[in-house]
DNA sequence: TTCTGGTGAGTAAGTGATTACTTACCAGAA
DNA sequence: TTCTGGTAAGTAATCACTTACTCACCAGAA
């Protein structure tokens, strides 16, 4: 009979980094209600015990996950250097292939869209440190070309909102509800811009209701 | 010794319907897995058993509730007739208003995330019923009016999908993350569809990337 | 009218499996 | 020998689901 076998002694934060990484990859893919700390103690390659020895509760190991830093200063940072330049393309562009490029891991929005959800206390934060950053440089962004008189006069929140809304609705679409995408992302991208700029940039105001050359 | 109540003996059909109802309301508050029959049962005022006589198992139930059918037909009529007239801002905001106006229960959007996010069988068919109608309408009236000319030549799914991402994702972060609304509902669909509508029109087409009048 | 047997709505009280979490212990490096 | 990293084997509670029953009602036969 084979014992389990003698599972290499790790350090106390090496343990913790590798159970949170486990853990984390469960949450993801099946929510908090629908993870078991045994699953998680076997994805970890520990024990069960072990799991507590390091978290006292189920809940506090996900709000450990939540609460973990992260760092999007260099993607701010060519913002803000694109930002001064007042490339407006570039500001947008760099926004959008953030959140839509290939290849960034659905984790995240996943375990944001189950912790809002299932209402942990946590998610309010979590939403703050991965979203809402985005949302506030971008609309001081647009606040700041309307003063330039470059774009029409328009809540800039709303604008910023409305811009990052078709983006991740764009994530959402394919990495949730598995909508193919067919078209390479540079050029969704590149046609998200196009569009909202388009929408934005400042014109002879349109007349309300626009009605093009009807044929029937 | 107060016995439980009688309850009222109802038919089959009723206490289903009621059933449903009941369930409906849990598993969008917490999702399938953070839903016990227990709490159905007693949401629905009758007992544990009873709920297994109707439904074999607790998935069936779920399954039911995503099976029910869904009635838009009004709201696409509508739809169909502004269509006709070829009046863009009316078709936009009828989608639009759809979707944000306030009242509208967030109970069917939160069941479509849970069911996604914990993949469930029948999610799929559920997002088909729920949201793909509208991509399908609005591409299909972009492709229209991209023919007339009016529109900018643009891939019209795509574009179907920004407008509709900044719609939901607008009620995303106000019913699933809590983001306070301030302004009124009417202007800010006002809005999106103002700069969404002003970024499809067909202009001279812009040079690729515009920079206008950088002042540092 | 009054028995009577069938039927369908309803439940109390379980079932074993699984849950989050504990206890009591061990092996080895310092 | 004394921590530190580790586990096997629990525990009470809760889970989805069953079993074995009651009760109300109704259609006919007596």
């Amino acid at each position: 009979m084979m014992r389990t076998p003698r599972p290499s002694r790790q350090s106390s934060q090496e343990r913790q980094a590798g159970l949170i990484q486990a853990a984390t990859t469960l949450f993801a893919k099946k929510g908090f209600n629908g993870t078991t700390t045994k699953e998680i103690a076997r994805a970890a390659g520990i024990s069960e015990a072990l799991v507590f020895k390091h978290f006292p509760t189920k809940r506090a190991l996900y709000a450990a996950i939540l609460a973990e830093k992260v760092t999007v200063s260099e993607l701010l940072s060519a913002i803000e250097e694109s930002a001064k330049k007042r490339d407006d393309r570039r500001v947008f562009t760099l926004i959008a292939s953030y959140r839509i490029r290939p290849g960034v891991d659905p984790t995240l929005l996943r375990l944001l869209l189950f912790s809002a959800l299932e209402g942990h206390e946590l998610s309010d934060m979590f939403f703050g440190k991965h979203h809402k950053v985005f949302y506030d440089h971008l609309a001081a962004y647009i606040q700041t070309r309307i003063e330039d008189g470059a774009f029409r006069r328009i809540d800039p929140l709303l604008a910023a909102r409305a811009f990052i809304g078709m983006v991740v609705h764009h994530r959402l679409l394919h990495e949730i509800f598995g909508v193919p995408i067919d078209r390479p992302y540079e050029d969704t991208v590149s046609t998200y811009v196009d569009v909202f700029l388009n929408g934005l940039v400042a014109t002879p105001p349109p007349g309300r209701t626009r009605k093009v050359r009807a044929r029937i």
